[in-house]
DNA sequence: CATGAATGAGTCTTCATTCAT
DNA sequence: GATGAATGAAGACTCATTCAT
């Protein structure tokens, strides 16, 4: 990522209040384009515009179109990922279905409260350089979640990286298909109720027995799965 | 959908041995290039030379790009979901850890036989028409899994409908993720039994307590979910 | 325009029925396409469609697809001569107010009779060989008017070449105003009449005064216009 | 019109002189293509290239090749237009003789002027956009002839607007003829003296005979054209 | 520093023409 | 002879990027 980074982040530190109320109002710009007019017509020329300054303007914060859109992209996930990150924080030593509920909810606000970003973004990161970006950040929280279900007062994950991965990305599918279009809208009202219960299930299949009494029959109901 | 059909569907009846032999080729470069140069450098000249013709005789199989590419989507999206279909139809009155393990199987088959391919359709499927295409598909897949857990012997669904389009999404997440890279290769190896144990918790947790005996304490841990 | 012919005439001579059946359909279909498609879109293709056959065929009517959009503008053109010049045949030696509506009334039989036809045929003749086509039928017509004004019983001609050349023209300006839409529907309506009142006026202008007896001021109302 | 002008001027206001010199330039070459290839030959890249630009400077003035071919079609009728309605207002209250030739010798000059440019757009005023804007352009044109007319010192006109247009078409034809080639050169020489004595003829038809005295036996030679 | 005009390579798409079947 | 698939040159138009003002 490192030489990504070289090549695609801003030219300049954002000392500057100037810096950073401009690059802020490119980022603004750079979504309201993509949002009406796709990736292909999001031209540095249409996004300078929008941002109320010129093209030139532009390149002198970023070197070129894909870095604009990668830091769009990046600050995007971030929100995200810290988000994420701290609510994992504070549910250490919880139950998994206190962890559940909290993910889901943290997950759902960062990626519905502007659905329009959200969706926009997803075309950007399918291009060239955005799937580096986005493989970062899920990594960033699927370490926050494997450390904080591994702290479960009422299960134990033996792989717990793996575990998370596919919470995580259990969360970011309906969302996702929510977000594109692929599902009706009235799916959303259901949304929030059904991935706890999904997310709570998944991690509660993972539950110790012992921690729940003796005649609890519950944990690990199919004891094949686990060894994974 | 119908008017985009109109507009993006093969000019000519792929009746003739040799329409069907090009339109096939035509599919299989428009892959490759899309895998080796990505969605924007996926441009008709190319495709048609990596499949052996000239740009004018591509043009007598689609009449524009979108065409191309929305036909070859809808190639693999219809292979997806007629492995999905049958499988549902296969599974109805069995007890849900068969249909999760079945429907995630087939699922898994069906994207990862030919991940390339899998990958490079993502982002033709966040273009314009992609979209509705993809609604299209999931909606059908979404029917024949809802129609598969209404049947199940040991569960019972409120709204079969909305549990079947998180099922299905949940496990396109974990799939999409690998598929985009935005999980580590090594996440593949875990990936079959830890969605088949999503799936199974996730619909375990509709499961009529009556059907399993007085004594069993399993189905319906969190009552309160019951209610959607 | 020896040359141009050679090079624009179709390949076959019309000795057999069914060539000139087929030139005949192909000549039609050129007209609808003009008129429905414009000439940039009148392509070899559709014009042989709409006529029932294959490109090929086409082929082998005409060289290219100038040989065609040639010939057809050049049927029209030569109906449209003939009738003029037939008409100035029977008006021979009769006065100009005769000749005046005879014309008139001939032309725009030719040009309006088909008004579709006429229009299209206008942007054929803007084109590079058309001109030249054009230019040998108007000569031809240009003669037979000249030729029929020179007998003229009441008047009486320096240069009925010229007189014919301008003549004509001065018709054909406001018919090919309506054809073109640069007057409004209603002009039509007048348009006959009006016709004929210019070109009497125009006509008689050279009458001699002593053939119409000694009290007769009307010609050369303008003596010096006599000079040319 | 309104919607025409909306997709078809220019892009930029020429406010600067920079602009205003770009435009011309492209005017002005745009001519010249025209003239040495033809309609169909006059590419964008042509134009812009013999304007001594790219291709992308010409589509900062334009927004597409109608626009500018348009533009340069708009202009030149103005132009012509404008002298011609001078001309018009100048000569209120004259006998139709002076109408006559004034209206005659101003037309012939704004169109000979430059025949290279006239004859060059005759072939993009036949285009779609074109013959809108020669309609409206030669509305302009006969209202003020038909003004001009109406006021003549020596006549009656019964329908001021139809002799207006037919008088302008008939002086149009000839001179396009000229321009055409569908003339000879020598047909030039006697252009101005006929078209004035056409003109003069034709308006002289609709002479009062009372204005000219008694015995005059001229005016409405054919009574019953009167009623038009 | 900001501006925005200029550049020209690169896209999509069309079409006249040929030629194997 | 007829057919229509294949060709590829050419045209309209866009856009990332630069640089003179």
């Amino acid at each position: 990522m490192s030489d990504v980074r070289g090549a695609l982040s801003p030219r300049k530190s954002p000392v500057q209040a100037r810096s950073t109320a401009t690059i802020e109002a490119l980022h603004v710009a750079a979504i309201q384009v993509l949002t009406k007019e796709g990736l292909a017509r999001c031209t540095t020329t249409r996004v300078a515009h929008r941002a109320g300054m010129s093209v030139g303007s532009l390149y002198q914060y970023y070197p070129n179109r894909d870095a604009l859109l990668a830091a769009v992209l990046e600050q995007h996930l971030d929100t995200v990922a810290s988000a994420v990150s701290r609510c994992c924080r504070e549910q250490h030593d919880k139950p998994v279905s206190d962890m559940a509920s909290a993910l889901v909810s943290t997950f759902l606000a960062a990626k519905l409260g502007n659905p329009a970003e959200s969706k926009a973004l997803y075309a950007v990161a399918g291009e060239r350089g955005g799937a580096a970006l986005v493989a970062r950040v899920h990594t960033r929280m699927v370490e926050a979640i494997a450390t904080m279900i591994a702290t479960a007062s009422d299960a134990h994950f033996v792989s717990p990286t793996d575990t998370a991965a596919i919470s995580l990305n259990a969360v970011v599918g309906p969302v996702r298909a929510l977000l594109e279009g692929h599902a009706p809208p009235e799916f959303e009202a259901c949304l929030e109720v059904q991935l706890v219960r999904l997310l709570t299930a998944y991690l509660q299949s993972h539950c110790t027995p012992s921690k729940t009494g003796p005649t609890n029959t519950r944990g690990g109901r199919n004891p094949a799965l686990e060894r994974a």
